[in-house]
RNA sequence: GUGGCUAUAGUUCAGUUGGUUAGAACGCUGGUUUGUGGUACCAGAGGUCGCCGGUUCGAAUCCGGUUAGCCACCCCA
């Protein structure tokens, strides 16, 4: 070992790594948790698959960008491998590999993290964990529908009142192209379509002209049409007679209007979902519904659930034809947005009773009664030393314990504990037989 | 990957035109005669000023490089 002299290793983690503390990790636990319990609510079932797999598997899926940030070398074995960068490549080659086994429609979660070396930013990192779930195998807009109320239902669980999901179709986008003539253009113009929110409408016209090479004509009517506001059903009627002739086109319009339908039978909040013809995704692989959820308090930090629907999931693997729907919620933006919300507890203890250790002598009986506690289900911490009452008490009120209980020679000797609330400072001499049911109700 | 800004204690920051032992606040540890936290008072620990090199009698300060972070672009969660 080195002496106090040596130097010392400097303590770093990797640019773009982070190190996650407890007030930061029991949000992003919460918030998992949270995903969980709704995903598995709708029969969505977990799955994983290796951080790590053959690069031939992840390279090429989502153009070049994307393969220049993937991580890649060669393992012990010589093989060419690469850590994955997102979770939905790892599932189409999953999908290929198993729907026989699986059947359809297969309905997966899938909670990890994901590795790109792109350059870090605000809220941006090199590892993060992505929470998705997908229909696979089904083409009904009734896995379109869910996967819209499995947002919502989402958003409504971790506790956010304000919040709106936008919904576009690209059939709807692309009819509006193809009646337009540009069809051959549709990748740039969705990509500059979808900076409309960001850059203005002037900026997207221009970008439409001298980037993508369509006539100013042809950008003010695209947008004109992007640019529709309203009720869902103002902009729907708006839209028929722009529409009317093209299937695919039709097609868009009638899925919007059944998933509009189901919003209103389900009783959901009428600003709760929009209609925004602008949105586009940059994603290429998108081909019918899309989201993207904004919440009411701060819209600006972006997206925090986005998704949609597409084709063909695993053409690359497979001839069997996968279509699927799902979407994911950015966890780690969405962790920002809780922290400025003031959504994230400083200082919680994940327990919310401590015992302090009055007497040393007595350090078993206070372990007998933690773990009486703990069996009727209540977190419960033991201080491990006999310090001072004042210095455990200062340590409990840091740590946001809602209760303390202490026990020294008095209390042992007629059978009794002190239980104090931390929050009004109120405190009470109960009996041994009461405690559990006395602290549970403090906890209410 | 491109452009700009920044780097001093655990955190947020001061630090004069380069000049002795680099400061504050908060936090942390201990104490204010050892059975009670949030407030007050006292004390302490903690920094080779991101790292490497250069200019200089002398560098936290000026210059170059490097690493890391922030902002914009690109792209996305």
């Amino acid at each position: 070992m080195s002496n106090s002299k040596s130097r010392k290793i400097k303590p770093q983690t990797l640019r773009g790594f982070r190190d996650i503390l407890p007030d930061q990790m029991m949000a992003r636990e919460f918030l998992i948790d949270t995903a969980r319990q709704v995903y598995r609510s709708y029969g969505f079932a977990p799955i994983d698959t290796p951080a790590l797999e053959y690069a031939e598997v992840l390279l090429g899926k989502g153009g070049e960008e994307s393969d220049k940030q993937v991580f890649r070398f060669l393992d012990q074995g010589d093989r060419d491998v690469a850590m994955r960068f997102d979770l939905t490549v790892p599932l189409a080659r999953f999908a290929a590999q198993h729907i026989q086994t699986l059947g359809t429609p297969f309905r997966r979660y899938h909670v990890g993290p994901v590795w790109r070396g792109e350059r870090p930013a605000r809220g941006r990192f090199r590892e993060f964990v992505q929470c998705d779930f997908d229909t696979i195998g089904s083409t009904s807009n009734a896995t379109d529908i869910e996967t819209l109320l499995v947002i919502n239902d989402l958003f409504e669980s971790i506790g956010i009142e304000r919040f709106t999901i936008r919904v576009n179709n690209r059939c709807v986008l692309n009819g509006l192209l193809q009646k337009n003539d540009l069809q051959n253009h549709s990748v740039g113009i969705l990509r500059a379509l979808d900076k409309l929110e960001k850059i203005g409408r002037d900026a997207v016209v221009s970008e439409m002209v001298e980037r993508v090479g369509v006539s100013e004509d042809q950008a003010n009517s695209v947008l004109e049409m992007a640019c529709l506001t309203g009720s869902p059903n103002e902009v729907l009627s708006s839209l028929e007679p722009l529409l009317a002739g093209n299937e695919t086109g039709e097609h868009g319009l009638s899925c919007l209007r059944e998933l509009f339908g189901t919003v209103d039978a389900c009783g959901l909040p009428a600003d709760r979902v929009a209609l925004d013809v602008s949105i586009a995704r940059g994603l290429d692989y998108y081909t019918g519904t899309i989201y993207e959820t904004f919440l009411g308090d701060l819209p600006q930090i972006g997206s925090v659930c986005s998704g949609g629907r597409y084709d063909n999931l695993a053409e690359l693997f497979t001839s069997q034809q996968l279509p699927g729907v799902g979407a994911s919620l950015g966890v780690d933006r969405m962790l920002a947005a809780m922290e400025e919300l003031g959504m994230v507890e400083q200082a919680s203890t994940p327990a919310p009773v401590l015992v302090t250790m009055f007497d040393g002598g007595k350090a078993a009986e206070y372990q007998a009664v933690a773990r009486r506690l703990r069996l009727a289900g209540i977190g419960t911490e033991v201080f491990p030393e006999a310090k001072g009452i004042g210095k455990q008490m200062k340590y409990a009120n840091r740590k946001g314990f809602r209760v303390a209980i202490i026990a020294g020679a008095d209390e042992f000797e007629n059978g009794t504990w002190q239980v104090k609330g931390l929050a009004d400072g109120s405190q009470e001499q109960v009996a041994d037989g009461d405690l559990q049911s006395f602290v549970s109700d403090l906890l209410q």
